[in-house]
DNA sequence: GTCTATACGAAGATAGAC
DNA sequence: GTCTATCTTCGTATAGAC
């Protein structure tokens, strides 16, 4: 990511800050009615009364623009769930807020998908973070949950975390192209590694 | 060179169905040597030496070429592997076959993230079905599995065929982005949940 | 049936004016 | 900070040669 996608070090200006937030907020709006492949740069910037190339001004690339809505609300739905104690009470809690949001999940997957070609270097750079991060917290939050209750397990606790990651981004393309699959359910299936 | 010299009513297009094949074959191997997204049907055509064109005779779209190419390959990966008694065999297998073919595990994931979008019609259809054959087929084999060794299991098999092929694909993703996943390794933790 | 030539429209990126 | 204009590449579509 270059510094155009993010304020500049002598700080935000009021105005470009309104403005970038306007545009990551239509760009999700726009891929809800539209879909992604719907989503141009052109067809954001008539949805706020820019120019395209006026975007660009605040994000390097298409690209870096759908990262970085996606990392926003990321990081809101992490903060939505963390004050739920249990690992499978959380994922419970962000497959049902998902199943709520299906555009976000789509722009999820697809954005996934996507940041395993090369020439993707932003996607894969989010993904590759965020997923670095996703196995560390929750291996130390379930040996933090098993030493809690007095329990053990003599699992792998990073691939359990690397399992868990796993079932829940594949489940949640098996509900895109199925809605009778049931991701909460079947997740709590995993419980039984431990 | 081929019995095309001579055109007669003769052939059943031998020489169409060898060079649809053909096509195929070079698909993948622009892939691997210069991405999806470098393979434009232009790339492609240039490879074989016929124009761009040429390839919308054999295949109606560019997301229909390529699910082809999964297709095929996916249809060679499935017989490879069915010999093999036990499901987490198979899954083991499947696994490490895949880890020597990056490109095509590339082009799995790339186009099951594009088929959630509305406009890749093609490839929702292929991995549709593809799902709902896989959940069947696991479940069947667990259910088959546990009678023979005369063992029981409380957990939906159906869930947990879902489970077990979200596990396989997500777990690709992940290795994908950081070869050090062991994605054999970690499945083998599913055998718990039984 | 097989293939070339050619054109169309849309897309992301970019340069430079204001 | 935003625009217009332009560049390049793409998938797709059609007409017609052989």
């Amino acid at each position: 990511m270059s510094s155009s996608d993010t304020p500049g070090p002598r700080g935000p200006y009021a105005k470009g800050v309104q403005r970038r937030q306007e545009i990551l907020d239509q760009t999700l709006e726009v891929i809800e009615s539209r879909g992604i492949d719907g989503a141009s740069l052109r067809a954001i910037g008539e949805a706020i009364g820019v120019s395209h190339a006026a975007l660009r001004h605040y994000f390097s690339s298409r690209e870096a623009l759908l990262v970085e809505v996606l990392r926003q609300r990321d990081q809101e739905s992490v903060r939505a769930v963390e004050h739920l104690p249990g690992v499978f009470d959380r994922l419970t809690a962000s497959a049902n807020d998902n199943v709520r949001e299906p555009a976000l999940v789509t722009l999820y997957t697809t954005l996934l998908g996507a940041s395993v070609e090369s020439g993707n270097e932003t996607a894969r750079d989010f993904f590759s973070a965020r997923f670095e991060q996703a196995r560390t917290d929750f291996a130390t939050l379930l040996r933090d949950e098993l030493a809690a209750s007095g329990r053990h397990s003599d699992a792998d606790l990073d691939q359990v975390a690397s399992l868990i990651i796993a079932a829940f981004d594949g489940l949640q393309v098996q509900w895109l192209l199925d809605r009778r699959i049931d991701i909460a359910g079947t997740l709590r299936l995993l419980e039984r590694v431990l």
